[in-house]
RNA sequence: GGAGGGGUGGCAGAGCGGACGAAUGCGACGGUCUUGAAAACCGUUGAGGGGCGACCCUCCGGGGGUUCGAAUCCCCCCCCCUCCGCCA
């Protein structure tokens, strides 16, 4: 959520900012007003209660005393001034319930830094490392799509991942299941220096989902288990964001940074038919993401530590990735700004997104209620949120084991993933 | 799932219709004393909102109700603890 008050005092400001995504306005326009509407209302009944608190203070004096007549005038008149305040109440709710509503909707104001731009194409290459996507910089033999691959060595099972779950589930095995917990571990083994891992739960309340911003506006994207009324968390962010919800924090603890190996599941209401073959684009899948809570002078700096840290473990891999500074109308509804790397895959001759790094500012901090306290000073502030993926499994899978296929069809692994194959350099068809 | 007990400020814990945003203790912060520290003593110390301000409003797990007035009474829900059942 954007802060009310902004709205109030710096209206203009507020709305060219949202401008830049190029989204309308009229949400906007709509808090502006009801805001204004709803600060009469409250005065008002506040006005009145104050009223009715001072009328009951004077009724148990008059008790006590024994002057009855007079305590039942004032509670008559007090009586009348409840079912005004009444009537006050049910427009503040009404109005405030709106209000948070349209809030709940409004997307966060890009960052000043953010680069303009409307679509994907407007995003800006800010890095580039490996060989690129030039045809002539790769082999024949890695011009193979993983699924013909992972099946050729019998270490992806797609067909009986439908089977059991339907499209867009998939199956690793063997080497390929080690291959897909190998990645995990590697980037929680990567980042345990500086920060704590966590195991939480997967499926959460809704006000958890809030929290992220993935809810009320992206309910078509989550799996929503109605019985209960939980939801299947689209990313470890969902969890971890909530940890510290309705917390103050010291500014002692900040920067707090966390992170968590979860499935993560997507229902990708919106891209039926694309992507359908292979682990480009599935319901299902592993990442480990890297979350940090900060105060706003050190989230500038976080961010581009966040990114760091992913950027090495794609390098480590041996895979060639881009960085693309996001433009304002391609940015995520809760991000400021974020950062995108995209490994090329050879096999697929596809750039694959496999890690954004956002920065959230206090959008989600408000939303979900995590304030911080400077040491010896009174009063809080909301803190900032930021995080990325660390390593998303199924697309990095895929563009390692295309990377690095041989001539003779095996898989070569990188020199960071042997520890965790038990003495294995290579991935070779079983006879 | 069944039976019983409980949810109050950073923590512990009282209050069970009116002077209670809440005793008391601990903790934290500031001060006195001290070469320094400890102890002792004095003072301060929850959050959110509105108003230029005096000041006002809200919050005692959440929601609803009774009442002139609710932390306190009634109803529903959630969470925690103990016992039983079931169970990876």
């Amino acid at each position: 959520m954007i802060d009310v008050r902004r709205i109030r005092t710096d209206y203009d400001a507020v709305r060219a900012a949202l401008a830049r995504r190029g989204g309308s306005p009229d949400e906007l326009e709509q808090v502006r007003d009801l805001d204004i509407e709803l600060r009469e209302v409250t005065a008002e009944r506040d006005r009145i209660r104050a009223e009715v608190n001072a009328i009951s203070k004077e009724v148990g004096t008059l008790r006590r005393d024994g002057r009855t007549e007079e305590a039942e005038a004032k509670q008559a008149e007090s009586r009348r001034l409840g079912e005004r305040e009444k009537e006050l109440a049910e427009v503040t709710e009404t109005i405030s319930a709106r209000t948070r509503d349209l809030l709940l909707h409004i997307p966060n104001l890009p960052s000043e830094d953010a680069p303009d731009g409307a679509h994907a194409e407007d995003n800006v290459e800010i890095a580039r490392v490996g060989v690129g996507d030039d045809p002539a910089a790769w082999a024949e033999h890695q011009r193979v799509p993983h699924w013909d691959i992972g099946t050729d060595l019998g270490i992806l099972d797609l067909e009986r991942a439908v089977k059991m779950s339907g499209a867009m589930f998939t199956m690793f095995r063997g080497a390929g299941a080690t291959l897909s917990r190998a990645l995990c571990q590697l980037a929680l083994d990567h980042n345990s220096d500086a920060f704590e891992e966590v195991r939480p739960p997967t499926v959460v309340l809704t006000d958890t989902m809030i929290s992220t911003g993935h809810l009320p506006k992206f309910a078509d994207d989550a799996y929503h288990l109605e019985r209960d009324d939980l939801w299947a968390i689209p990313t470890a962010e969902v969890p971890l964001t909530s940890l510290a919800r309705d917390e103050i924090l010291d500014a002692a603890q900040l920067p707090m940074r966390l992170m968590a190996q979860t499935a993560c599941f997507r229902r990708e209401a919106g891209s039926a038919g694309r992507d359908t073959r292979g682990l480009l684009r599935v319901h299902e899948f592993d990442k480990v993401e890297i979350l940090a809570y900060a105060m706003p002078e050190q989230a500038a700096d976080l961010h581009a530590e966040l990114l760091r840290r992913a950027e090495t473990l794609i390098g480590a891999l041996g895979l060639t990735y881009r960085v693309l500074d996001l433009c304002t109308g391609d940015l995520g509804n809760s991000s400021a700004r974020t950062f995108d790397i995209e490994v090329y895959a050879p096999g697929v001759d596809q750039w694959l997104e496999v890690s954004s790094v956002s920065w959230f500012s206090d959008y989600q901090a408000r939303r979900a209620n995590i304030r911080f306290r400077r040491t010896g000073e009174k009063g809080t502030e909301m803190v900032h949120t930021l995080n990325g993926s660390a390593l998303a499994v199924p697309r990095v899978w895929a563009a390692v084991v295309e990377t690095h296929r041989q001539p003779d069809g095996s898989i070569r692994l990188p020199e960071v993933l042997l520890p965790y194959f038990r003495g294995a350099t290579e991935i070779r068809a079983a006879d």
